[in-house]
RNA sequence: GGGCCGUUAGCUCAGCGGUAGAGCAGCGGACUUUUAAUCCGUUGGCCGCGGGUUCAAUCCCCGCACGGCCCA
C-alpha cells in the first residue's frame, strides 16, 4: 500500500511507541462499565453526589474526538452503546500516561479509569487517573462533523459506517429486536424453529432463478435455495405440525432498493390451519411486534402513516383488477381481451401465457403500488400458484393471499396443496411453461410428490420478507440499509 | 438491460478550458472546563481509468469501471 504523508506519520508514531516498549495490542483489558451504564446511573446525579462516590469507573472504547488545551484535554470515547466525555489532565494522570495520551490518535481504542464529575457546562465526565492504549489504529476515521456519507464506502466498509453513523447501529439493533420478537411470538404459539438445506439438488418452493454451485466430493451440482418451502412441508408430513425457519434465501435476479440477491425470510407452516387463519395470525404477529417496538400500532414509513391495527383490508385479485386497474368484469375470463388490456399497459407478457399469469402482470403494473395500508390480496389464479391448494368454490383460483404494505409485497401465504395427484399435475403445467421459455417456472420434484403420497395434514404456510418488514419498521428507503453487507460488485483496483 | 446523476486530499465538498481550492483530520506552536473548542503556522492530489478534440483538459467529446436513483 502506498503510504501518504498521513500514514507515514502514523507509522512513525507507532514505531516510537513500540520502541518505548508499549504493547499496542494488549489482551488483558477489562472495563468494568459501559458508557450508557454510567450515563443511565449518574446522568442526573448532582456534583456532590458524584464526589461522594468512591467507586472507580472504567470504560473502554474508541477515541472519537479530542479537544486539547496543552496540559489538559476533553475527549469523547465511544463504546458499544454510547459515548462519554473524559477529562485528561496533566496534574491528575501519571507523567507516562499523559505522554501516552499525547501520542494517541483519534480512532485508537483506549481504556480510561477514574472518577465522575460534572463540568461547568454540566456534562457528566469521567476524570481519568489512568489511561491505556487498547488497540492502535493506523488509518484515519472519516471526518467528525459530516461523517461518512459516500454510499458505496458505507456499504463496502460497514465498520466505518457503524463507527461514524449512530443511526446505522440503531437500525441494526432494531432489526435484531424485530427478529427476536418474531421468534418469541412463534415460540409462544408452539412453533418449532428448524433449519433446512441451503444447498438443494433442485431449487424449488418459489418462482425464481437460482444460483448454482458444485460439490466436489460428490461431483454434483447444487442450487442455493430460493425457498425452504418443500423441506418445511416434508417436516410437516413428518409430524412437526408447526415449524418455522428464519434464514437466507438466494435469488439470481436484479438488485434494487427492494431486492438483494440474498435476503432473509421467515417461512412457517401450521397444520390444521387455513390461509384465512393465517391472515388473522399475521395481523396478530405484526401487532405484537409493533406493540413491543413502538408501544402502538401506527408508524411512519417515508412520510406515510401506516396503521397496523386489525382487521386489515381483504381484496380479491379480481376485485382489484376491476376496481383499481379498471378492467371490465366481463373481460376477466376472456384471454384475448386480458392480453389486450395488459398490452395497453405495457406489461411484459406473452399472449401464450396463462390468463391468470397475465392478470398478475396487470396487478403488478397497476394495483401493487396503490396498496399503502396493510392489505391482504386474496384469490390468486392457480396458474401462478403451483404449490397452493385449489379453492373449493372455484378450481381456477387458489386459497392464497399476499400481504401488501406501502405498495410492496411483504408476505405470501396459502393453504398448502397436499393432494399428490394435483401437485404432479401442477408441476406438469410448470414444465410446459418452462418449455415455453419461462426459466423461472417450477421444476418437477418427484421426491416431494412422494412425500405428499405419505399424507400431509391440511396445512397453511406463509413466508414473510424480513428485510422488507425491517425496512418498514425502521423507515428505511433501501433494502441495503437493513442488510449489513449488501451484495456489491467486487472492486478490481 | 435502459435512462439520468455521481466519482477532485484520509473524510465532506467547491472549482468546469489557462500553475488544483476550502473545512475537518494530520503535522509544528500557544492554551488546565471544552462541546464541530479557539488562535498562529504548515504538509498533503495519476481531479476514477483509457482514448480523442485543443497551443493547453479536472473541465469539452467517446469508451470503460464502480456506485446511486428511476424504469424493465
Amino acid at each position: 500500500m502506498e503510504d501518504n504523508e498521513l500514514l507515514k506519520v502514523r507509522r512513525e508514531k507507532i514505531a516510537t511507541l513500540k520502541d518505548a516498549g508499549l504493547n499496542l495490542y494488549p489482551n488483558d483489558i477489562k472495563p468494568r462499565h459501559t458508557t450508557s451504564e454510567i450515563l443511565q446511573r449518574f446522568g442526573d446525579a448532582d456534583p456532590e453526589a458524584l464526589s461522594r462516590l468512591d467507586e472507580p469507573f472504567s470504560i473502554a472504547g474508541r477515541l472519537m474526538a479530542v479537544r486539547s488545551f496543552g496540559k489538559a484535554a476533553f475527549v469523547k470515547v465511544q463504546d458499544r452503546n454510547g459515548r462519554i466525555q473524559c477529562y485528561l489532565a496533566k496534574n491528575i494522570l501519571s507523567e507516562a500516561d499523559f505522554a501516552l495520551f499525547k501520542k494517541m490518535d483519534i480512532g485508537d481504542i483506549i481504556y480510561v479509569c477514574g472518577k465522575l464529575f460534572r463540568t461547568k457546562t454540566d456534562e457528566l465526565t469521567l476524570e481519568a487517573d489512568q489511561i491505556h492504549l487498547v488497540a492502535k489504529s493506523i488509518l484515519p476515521l472519516p471526518e467528525k462533523w459530516h461523517g461518512l456519507t459516500d454510499i458505496e464506502t458505507r456499504y463496502r466498509q460497514r465498520h466505518l459506517d457503524l463507527i461514524t453513523n449512530d443511526s446505522v447501529k440503531k437500525v441494526f439493533e432494531r432489526r435484531s429486536r424485530i427478529i427476536r420478537l418474531i421468534r418469541r411470538f412463534m415460540d409462544e404459539r408452539d412453533f418449532l424453529e428448524v433449519e433446512t438445506p441451503m444447498m438443494q439438488p433442485k431449487a424449488g418452493g418459489a418462482v425464481a432463478r437460482p444460483f448454482k454451485t458444485h460439490h466436489n466430493a460428490l461431483d454434483q451440482d447444487f442450487y442455493l435455495r430460493i425457498a425452504p418451502e418443500l423441506y418445511l412441508k416434508r417436516l410437516v408430513t413428518g409430524g412437526l405440525e408447526r415449524v418455522y425457519e428464519i434464514n437466507r434465501n438466494f435469488r439470481n435476479e436484479g438488485i434494487s432498493t427492494f431486492h438483494n440477491p440474498e435476503f432473509t425470510m421467515m417461512e412457517f407452516y401450521q397444520s390444521y390451519a387455513t390461509y384465512e387463519d393465517l391472515m388473522t395470525f399475521t395481523e396478530e404477529l405484526f401487532a405484537y411486534v409493533a406493540d413491543h417496538l413502538f408501544g402502538c400500532r401506527t408508524f411512519t414509513y417515508q412520510g406515510i402513516e401506516i396503521n397496523l391495527a386489525p382487521p386489515w383490508r381483504r381484496l380479491p385479485v379480481s376485485e382489484a383488477l376491476i376496481d383499481i386497474a379498471g378492467m371490465h368484469p366481463a373481460d376477466l375470463a376472456d384471454h384475448d381481451r386480458t392480453v389486450a388490456f395488459a398490452r395497453k399497459l405495457g406489461c411484459d407478457i406473452k399472449p401464450s401465457d396463462p390468463t391468470g399469469k397475465i392478470h398478475m402482470a396487470i396487478f403488478d403494473e397497476v394495483v401493487e403500488k396503490t396498496l399503502i395500508q396493510p392489505t391482504f390480496v386474496t384469490q390468486y389464479p392457480v396458474a401462478v400458484s403451483p404449490l397452493s391448494r385449489r379453492s373449493d368454490t372455484n378450481p381456477d383460483l387458489v386459497d392464497r393471499f399476499e400481504l401488501y404494505i406501502a405498495g410492496r409485497e411483504i408476505a405470501n401465504a396459502f393453504s398448502e396443496l397436499n393432494d399428490p395427484a394435483d401437485q404432479r399435475e401442477r408441476f406438469r403445467q410448470q414444465l410446459l411453461e418452462r418449455e415455453a421459455g419461462d426459466d423461472e417456472a417450477h421444476e418437477m420434484d418427484e421426491d416431494y410428490i412422494r412425500t405428499l403420497e405419505y399424507g400431509m395434514p391440511p396445512t397453511a404456510g406463509e413466508g414473510i420478507g424480513i428485510d422488507r418488514l425491517v425496512m418498514l419498521l425502521t423507515d428505511s428507503a433501501s433494502i441495503r440499509d437493513v442488510i449489513l453487507f449488501p451484495l456489491l460488485r467486487t472492486r478490481q483496483d
